[in-house]
DNA sequence: ATAGGGTTAG
């Protein structure tokens, strides 16, 4: 019997009779052959024989502790070798932990200070000079975010080898700093240190974070000098270093060149091209990989889930997540849980994603996150402020930028500054009122909620602006607002500092222009676009120009452009064009117009009212029946329009022809009053809005009690005189009370701002903001 | 007889 015998073994059960034999003849009182079953036990997956082998260990020695501690940490037990190695402190002076102990026996710290401790104790027995327990030391440092402490040690060391070095480059690496990992990766080629597969492998993740292909490209030209590009972990590196930079035909150029793959070599370059939105090859890669017999695990799951969601495909979303449910992922891995809700989510499965939420046993910051983005994407503005502010009230979960980012746009839609403001006080307290995306939703935000001016300073004074993001916001502010020189002067600005624009800030801009009427300016903003900018119009661009060139009454030029347009145009450009012809009243084209809509989004009942709207302004009641009985038969109804105004905190709600409100009778006396007053300065009903057949005094009664008008005379009545009043409208505001606001700003000396659907008015002295090209 | 490190994710 001899230890090649006992080496040799590959099967516990043939170590387990080897055992036995040892036990008859009495060897196993040599404390080597315990010691040396421990590890054998350990390598073949055998925990339990280990375990006892070391338990009746007699004289355990300094190589009985190692192995076992060792044995724990390679069956990621990390609490069972804390126990042994402080067992191991207090067997007494003749077994002290020597320079193999602490290279394990430091994976099994949980904190820093354990950690510490741990060095102290090194420095003590005298193991520094050690480079793997120095090494060590570094990592643990390093995995507690103690970088510089890492640091120290690295210089410290008598003497460093590459795996020294190695600890250094992966120490920044882990903690995000990316420019000194590569600074000592440099000093590393300098001084002539053997650069190996896991300096490779270590250093080539910063590339993504410092946005540096070229970086990327040259250690990968080094690494194949060295020869170690064909190493699996340094191929797999470079995998996704490639994909992170956005170039996908050199993620699988790498993959298709390699010998071997493994799993990861699978998932990165799956998620390579569902990153890249390329979700379909990303799904069959995954067939793929299944086919050359490749287990896949969560994180290609992770992937796979991604994929689904950006293909839009529910039901192959539904077998992700029963493929993750019998793995029971679902709920072990939460990143997976998160993975599922998120692709509900952005199947537009709601409820699915909610449901998913619900079941998770452990939720993080990221769930909430996914959650409340899921409902704000969707249009559910209301359920995600309900998420946010359930989340505040949960323990231990803190709102981070992307909490920040997901809610502000909820509150920016619904138009609730209080909210909003309070939100911008959170973003101060944790430091994030300087962020730039963080920041870009806070301009979108008092923009969206009648404080331009506040929008203005954050932009002016508080948020870097060096990328596109806060100029487009500022711009579609201004443009809201129906300021349109101001928003092409912001523009004129941004090409002033070099700051690119991309395809939303021409999206803003042109609504801007739109909305202010500027002709020759937004036609001037969608050439540069193209020549000097090289943006191709996308469909929103053209719904842009075709409401710029129709509100200004050229339907032929908009008409035009629709046919000439390289791309299929979408209902958005077509209700452009709609509603120019509602306006200029083009019945013809208008009726062109709703044939395509009632065909592309048939859902949409706004189109059929504006149809029927036109029909009844020139009298074609059977014309307004034809349609009605349209949305009829596809089961339609009319979206209530309705008006809010907030009187001392308190938020009043007035629906069309609304008469349950307590002050009803009220209001409608003073609007008589207010009405003689608007006749005598040349107010006169324009009765085209009214959708009914009925007689002129009638018609005159349904306009006085539109939800904006009961409103403004509400809000007439209950704020003190001079004070400004503002009104929140669910739709567009009707032409008639636009322009009886006019009359009532001039009358009542007040400044009324009226934020519909679409955009703010700012009525005083008789004028509006919008020029009165609403 | 015992030792360190590296790649993929929501």
């Amino acid at each position: 019997m001899d230890v090649s015998q006992l080496r040799a073994c590959t099967s516990t059960r043939r170590l387990r009779s080897i055992h036995a034999l040892l036990i008859i003849s009495g060897r196993i009182r040599d404390v080597f052959f315990p010691t040396t079953l421990v590890s054998l036990y350990s390598r073949l997956g055998d925990l339990r024989s280990a375990t006892l082998s070391f338990a009746h260990t007699p004289n355990k020695n300094i190589f009985s502790f190692n192995s076992i501690i060792a044995t724990y940490i390679h069956h990621g037990l990390p609490f069972d070798a804390g126990r042994c190695f402080r067992s191991l402190l207090l067997a007494g002076p003749r077994v002290r932990p020597d320079e193999f102990t602490f290279p394990v026996a430091l994976k099994a710290s949980l904190d820093l200070s354990y950690g510490k401790a741990m060095h102290s104790l090194v420095g003590k027995l005298g193991l520094g000079w050690n480079v793997f327990v120095s090494s060590s030391l570094m990592h643990m440092y390093s995995r507690f975010g103690a970088v510089r402490d890492a640091e120290k040690v690295f210089v410290e060391m008598p003497e460093r080898d590459s795996g020294a070095w190695n600890a250094m480059v992966s120490g920044f690496c882990q903690n995000g700093m990316a420019a000194d990992a590569v600074r000592v990766f440099s000093a590393m080629v300098a001084e002539g240190v053997r650069v190996d597969r896991v300096t490779i492998a270590s250093v080539l993740p910063v590339c993504a974070p410092l946005d540096d292909l070229l970086l990327g490209v040259a250690i990968h030209v080094f690494a194949i000098k060295q020869g170690l590009d064909v190493e699996l972990f340094v191929s797999n590196a470079l995998i996704d270093m490639y994909a992170k930079m956005g170039c996908v035909e050199g993620a699988r150029q790498k993959f298709d060149d390699m010998l071997d793959r493994d799993l990861v070599s699978w998932n990165s370059i799956i998620s390579a091209y569902e990153q890249a939105g390329k979700p379909h090859t990303a799904l069959e890669l995954h067939s793929e990989m299944q086919n050359s017999g490749v287990q896949p695990d969560v994180l290609t799951l992770v992937s796979l889930a991604s994929a689904v969601a950006q293909s839009g495909n529910a039901l192959s979303g539904r077998s992700v997540h029963n493929y993750i449910t019998r793995r029971g992922w679902d709920t072990d891995d939460i990143i997976a849980g998160n993975a599922i809700v998120d692709m509900y989510a952005k199947l537009g499965k709601v409820e699915l994603a909610q449901r998913m939420f619900d079941r998770m046993p452990v939720r993080d910051v990221i769930t909430w996150n996914t959650l409340l983005t899921g409902y704000s994407q969707n249009g559910l503005a209301d359920e995600a402020i309900d998420v946010y502010e359930t989340m505040e009230q949960s323990e231990g979960i803190r709102p981070i930028q992307g909490t920040l980012v997901s809610v502000l746009p909820a509150y920016s839609h619904l138009g609730a500054l209080q909210k909003g403001m309070r939100i911008h006080a959170q973003a101060m307290q944790i430091g994030l009122h300087s962020d730039v995306y963080v920041g870009t939703c806070l301009i979108d935000m008092y923009a969206k909620c009648g404080r331009l001016n506040e929008a203005v300073a954050l932009f002016e004074k508080e948020i870097p602006r060096a990328s596109s993001g806060p100029w487009n916001a500022i711009i579609a502010g201004y443009g809201i607002h129906g300021y349109g020189e101001q928003a092409l002067r912001i523009f004129s600005q941004m090409e002033l500092e070099m700051v690119k624009p991309d395809n939303v800030t021409f999206v803003s801009l042109l609504s801007a222009c739109s909305h202010a009427g500027l002709v020759d300016g937004g036609q001037r903003c969608f050439h540069v676009m193209q020549t000097k900018y090289g943006i191709r119009p996308v469909v929103k661009h053209y719904a842009c120009m075709v409401d710029l060139l129709g509100r200004a009454g050229d339907l032929d030029a908009a008409f035009g452009l629709i046919r000439t347009m390289p791309i299929e145009p979408d209902s958005a450009v077509w209700g452009a064009l709609l509603g120019a012809c509602r306006v200029h009243g083009n019945v013809e084209l208008g009726a062109l117009a709703s044939e395509f809509l009632f065909k592309i989004d048939p859902e949409n009942v706004g189109y059929y009212v504006l149809l029927s709207n036109m029909y009844a302004k020139t009298g074609d009641w059977d014309g307004v029946n034809d349609v009605r009985s349209l949305a009829k038969r596809r089961h339609l109804q009319k979206t209530p329009g309705w008006s809010s105004i907030e009187v001392n905190n308190k938020v009043n709600v007035f629906f069309t022809g609304n008469q349950s409100h307590p002050q009803y009778e009220n209001i409608c006396k003073e609007m008589v009053i207010l009405l003689a007053k608007m006749k005598s300065l040349g107010y006169v009903p324009d009765y085209s809005f009214v959708l009914q057949d009925v007689e002129e005094d009638e018609k005159e009664h349904i306009l006085s009690n539109h939800s904006e008008r009961l409103a403004i005379t509400f809000g007439l009545m209950n704020t003190s005189p001079k004070t400004s009043i503002k009104i929140f409208k669910n739709l567009r505001v009707c032409g008639d009370c636009h322009n009886a606001t006019k009359f009532i700003s001039r009358i009542t000396e007040r400044e009324i701002t009226v934020r519909d659907s679409n955009r703010f008015h700012h009525f005083r002295d008789g004028i509006c903001s919008c020029g009165d090209y609403w």
